[in-house]
DNA sequence: GAACTCCATATGGTCAACCATATCGAATGA
DNA sequence: TCATTCGATATGGTTGACCATATGGAGTTC
């Protein structure tokens, strides 16, 4: 049994006008093929739908039933018909989100907030990780799109798209000499003890800093290694050390740090990119993106 | 668009598969045709659901949504057709019963236990009315079966089944010379003072009532006329009147009222019967007759 | 580069769906 | 009784869906 729209359209229009010459009519056709087309629809379901009595046609509580799904059938045809294309425009669908730790507290929610509002058909799906293994899920396809930092060599089958500035500021004790200047050269730090991350856990800040310091003429006295960004407000909040860091930890507060901005310009900037695949054709995905580059210009 | 079961199969199969001459195999088709059927496919819908990559097919995100809502429109359809196919036989539908007040009290929600178990897909609608009532309604076909006393001129395009009979018995008042009695003969009350219905209002007991008397050689002698039972019960209960009551009502005991049986037999009966419309074919009524007559029986 | 895989394209045949016109047969009502 | 109404039936034509076989062409593999 095979419920094409006509079927269906025939049938609805027969079962409101209950006259077959009417409903005939409505459906621009003539009379016969209707009467055939119904033989057919009640021969295939093996019901009587019509109670054809002279002069007065009812349909039976089959026929009833019948009008009543025939109608949703046809809507679900459509509604089918509406959700694929609002997939493959990208205006529904899922998305593979990674992002990198706190460093993206602040535009991330932002972010996603202009996301549900401009496209709220996309489930957006988060993973937070290091930016090494955010590559690696990107390419393997575990993700659609990565919020990550320092990609120096962009590996070949992905693009990157700016996404965030963040300065990078000293981070002195409360008691150091400069805490309370306005801002500080990076040079005036040179004869200090530095606490900085260790080249395997964040590569990226570690080598910005180690290049920072270099561009002002100096290597850093490196007096201490961490982990993590904890351990490195650790060792500066003891006052044992100064160090560099994201502007936006200033968003947390820690006792006994004092944040200073660095006279130094652009050179002393980590951006954080959105990363996608360059074959990736999913269109909920460059929906996003484009959204992503939109909210990031001005 | 037209989504016909072959087409959603191949569309699924090639889905599952991932490869159009396995996919076309499993069809028992070859491949040539499976590819123009994608095509069709992709075409009406106006979206590329298949990621022809040499050696590796892919579904996009649109076709693995489509592949979703494919098998959803497959399973609506049959769907449809088993539920109609169980209205046309009765074993879904909906049933709209009607029946005299408290007097089922006691079969009805027998036999509405009786049918939820057995044809659990049948809704039932319930309305009570007096008997006269609901024979205009099923006539007029604002009911299909109806629970009803007395038809006696059963009109011609309804047909009755017996229900349950229930036998007439005397009320009396508790100090009644014959309160004590196990039975009464309706000629030991020739003489008393008789409360019966009036005419109008439920004219089958009231009619009853007089040829019972009459067929015992008297016309009881009527000091009062009631318009319902509760009128009935006030008159016997003060002790000024005996009456005819049928034996069920000796459920709601009353003070000051004793129920004694009558000695004579079967005339005295009042009997409710199902009632449908002769030429009614909804096999629901008749799935539901049929379980009445079975559970009339024995 | 030759063989192979895999999907697309080309060509042709069959059949059922779909439609129209003409006609029939039953029921209704004047 | 006769005209009318209304759905079913008869007949024939067109079309598109569906299938098969044969072939093309891109990409991979050895």
């Amino acid at each position: 049994m095979e419920f094409t729209k006509r079927l269906l359209e025939q049938f609805l229009a027969l079962a409101e006008e209950r006259h077959f010459g009417r409903a005939a009519q409505r459906l621009s056709m003539s009379q016969p093929p209707l009467s055939q087309a119904m033989q057919r629809l009640e021969r295939g379901l093996g019901v009587t739908l019509l109670d054809r009595r002279p002069g007065d046609l009812r349909l039976t509580p089959a026929g009833t039933a019948f009008a009543v799904e025939a109608r949703r059938l046809l809507d679900a045809q459509s509604a089918v018909v509406e959700r694929v294309r609002r997939v493959a425009h990208g205006l529904e669908g899922d998305v593979r989100v990674g992002y990198v730790s706190i460093l993206s507290h602040r535009h991330l929610p932002r972010l996603l907030r202009a996301a549900a509002e401009e496209l709220p058909g996309l489930r957006v799906h988060l993973h937070q990780d290091a930016t090494v293994t955010l590559v690696e899920m990107l390419r393997s396809g575990a993700l659609d799109l990565a919020f990550i930092r320092d990609p120096s060599p962009v590996p070949d089958d992905l693009v990157v798209h700016d996404f965030a500035v963040e300065r990078i500021v000293a981070a002195l004790p409360d008691e150091h000499r400069l805490a309370g200047a306005a801002s500080v050269a990076l040079s005036d730090l040179r004869e200090d003890d530095f606490v900085l991350l260790s080249e395997t856990a964040l590569p990226g800040l570690a080598r910005q800093a180690r290049l920072a310091c270099g561009e002002s003429g100096f290597t850093p006295r490196r007096r201490a290694d961490a982990d993590d960004l904890t351990g490195l407000l650790g060792y500066v909040a003891a006052g044992l050390c100064v160090s560099l860091m994201p502007e936006d930890l200033r968003d947390f507060p820690v006792p006994g740090i004092t944040f200073v901005p660095l006279r130094e310009a652009s050179p002393y900037l980590r951006t954080t990119v959105a990363a996608v695949r360059r074959a990736d054709a999913d269109a909920a995905v460059h929906r996003l993106l484009d959204l992503i580059t939109r909210h990031t210009g001005p």
